[in-house]
RNA sequence: GUCCCCAUCGUCCAGAGGCCUAGGACGUGGCCCUUUCAAGGCCAAAACACGGGUUCGAAUCCCGUUGGGGACGCCA
């Protein structure tokens, strides 16, 4: 060791210190919606980018609301979109545990240390009678704060409402002043106190309300950024009063816009799909509502729209994120599925079809031996046809048995016309002579022929589609004759020939 | 009602004072390729909300108006 070392130390320190600690902290009261999965997608994008950390944190304190199915059902739709936890549920970490319902001690120590700093207070008042209140003042067409009747409260009353067992709330004493704070997207942000009420901290039945438990786990887990929806906005003067109560750093926020549907309106239910799960079921590829939730309202800056994980990780940055909400559009989406599709590479495509193929019992396990150069043929030539990964399956039917599904109306309009059972016969003795089915000398072969008989080439190519895959549409014929293969040809163009 | 945020084509974004007769993408229309359908290529229509400033010069900075959104819970 020499000198060197010395000097190197405080730079490993500073460069650690540097690693950010996002996290991303649902709500189990629901399924994740696409909005919250941009949210998560943001904080994950920003730790790797960074190199840094990215918590998962269940907000479970409203226990009325909150359920195991939805814990389990947010997990697994982050884990189909790939996006990975470094500390959290399952995974566990240096914080554990990271379900709020299990740190409710931490949140009472927290609300007493307030209390005995005198900066909260324990509140008697009944929510219904506040709700009362707030209802008369907003009839009355003006705001309502709490009024401080518990804060006003003498020694002997609180002695008496203790005696009495009433049921107690804790406050935290908002401050006179103004708050500000810097927004990494919107730049600084400043609040007048005197439009904050003394909020609730801890209910009476003891559970802590939603602005303790989050800044509280947020400075316990060293949480440096806060990365979540704009609906926070109003959300985040209380909670810098409350860091600072509790003498803890104020971590950086940075506040992403909001997700509406066509209407301009918040994304809800009735603008169709709004949760990650129902994407998945429809069969999205987690690549392209990756790339289409990043680029929604976020931009690296150039005119690339197709971006891969690793891509969107390399250029991520928090200022690119933009200030305005974003329309949701599915067409879009659909848009960057099919891209992400045909840039997926076709032995990838067949692992993930795998399931789908087997239950429509069109797997065979040759498909990754002898057959696996012809089946990715297969697969590249089909692959810029499909939107959604699973029209793979019936597209891929005639390629890999014998069952061809006919069109009706493919086979009134193309196999049944005048002379063309004849024509077929004919071209079927021209392909049993052909020494192999490659594209151009067959395609040579077929318009000789129908030159030869007088017909335009494609009355034959029409014919020969439908006889081979049974619809109207296909790849170019040639190509998926040669792939078919000669047998299959052969026999198909026997049962539609005279 | 009060507070806060936002404001470029129908939609998502680029644009951080002159590079803008405003660029890309989805979608729409047309053309090309072509045996069908895609993919791909080319072209077109389509926007700086409005009004004041600041400046030699503003989509870009400031103010106001209007519009949209969010928050005002013992929900998160």
């Amino acid at each position: 060791m020499t000198g060197h070392s010395r000097r190197a130390t405080p730079d490993v320190t500073e460069s650690l210190a540097m690693r950010p600690r996002v996290r991303f902290a649902p709500s189990p009261t629901g399924f994740l919606h696409v909005g919250g999965a941009r949210t998560a997608l943001f904080n994950w994008l920003y730790a790797r980018r960074h190199g840094g950390t990215f918590v998962l944190r269940i907000e479970d304190t409203d226990v009325e609301r909150s359920s195991d199915d939805m814990v389990t059902g947010i997990l697994s739709s982050l884990t189909w979109l790939g996006l990975s936890w470094d500390e959290g549920p399952g995974v566990g970490g240096p914080h554990a545990p990271y379900f709020q319902t299990e740190r409710l001690d931490t949140y009472r120590a927290a609300a007493s240390h307030l209390v005995e700093a005198g900066a909260a207070y324990y509140c008697y008042c009944r929510p219904d009678d506040l709700a009362a209140k707030r209802e008369a003042a907003q009839a009355a067409g003006s705001a309502w704060t709490y009024d401080r009747t518990c804060h006003a409260l003498s020694p002997e009353d609180v002695a008496r409402r203790e005696a009495d067992g009433q049921a107690r709330a804790v406050r935290f004493l908002v401050p006179p002043g103004i708050t500000t704070f810097t927004d990494l997207v919107r730049g600084h942000i400043e609040f007048a106190r005197e439009h904050i009420e003394d909020f609730v901290i801890i209910r009476s039945d003891g559970h802590p309300t939603y602005h303790l438990s989050v800044v509280v786990d947020d400075v316990e887990m060293e949480i440096t950024q806060v990365v979540r929806g704009d609906d926070h906005i109003s959300n985040t003067p209380k909670q810098v009063l409350l860091y600072e109560a509790l003498g803890a750093p104020v971590p950086e926020f940075a506040h992403v816009p909001l997700i509406l549907g066509p209407d301009k309106k918040r994304l809800s239910k009735r603008h169709g799909a709004t949760s990650v799960g129902e994407y998945e079921t429809q069969d999205y590829l987690p690549e392209a509502m990756i790339n289409f939730l990043a680029l929604l309202g976020w931009s690296p800056g150039g005119n690339q729209e197709v971006f891969s994980r690793d891509e969107l990780v390399e250029r991520f940055t928090l200022a690119g994120i933009s200030g305005g909400n974003a329309v949701f559009n599915a067409e879009k989406l659909d848009w960057f599925n099919q891209q992400h599709l045909m840039r997926l590479p076709s032995e990838e495509i067949l692992r993930r079809l795998r399931p789908a193929l087997t239950a429509a019992g069109l797997w065979r396990d040759t498909f990754l031996t002898t057959e696996a150069g012809w089946i990715a043929r297969v697969i590249d030539l089909l692959k810029p046809r499909a939107r959604k990964l699973g029209q793979l399956v019936p597209a891929l039917a005639p390629f890999v048995s014998d069952e061809v599904v006919y069109d009706e109306a493919a086979v009134i309009k193309h196999l049944k016309g005048d002379g063309v059972a004849d024509h077929l016969a004919a071209w079927r003795e021209v392909l049993q002579a052909l020494p192999t089915l490659e594209p151009a000398p067959t395609e040579a072969a077929l318009r000789a022929l129908a030159d030869a008989r007088g017909i335009k080439p494609g009355v034959l190519i029409h014919a020969t589609r439908v006889a081979v895959v049974g619809q109207a549409v296909s790849p170019g014929l040639f190509e998926v004759l040669e792939l078919v293969g000669r047998g299959r040809v052969i026999e198909r163009l026997r049962t539609h020939s005279s």
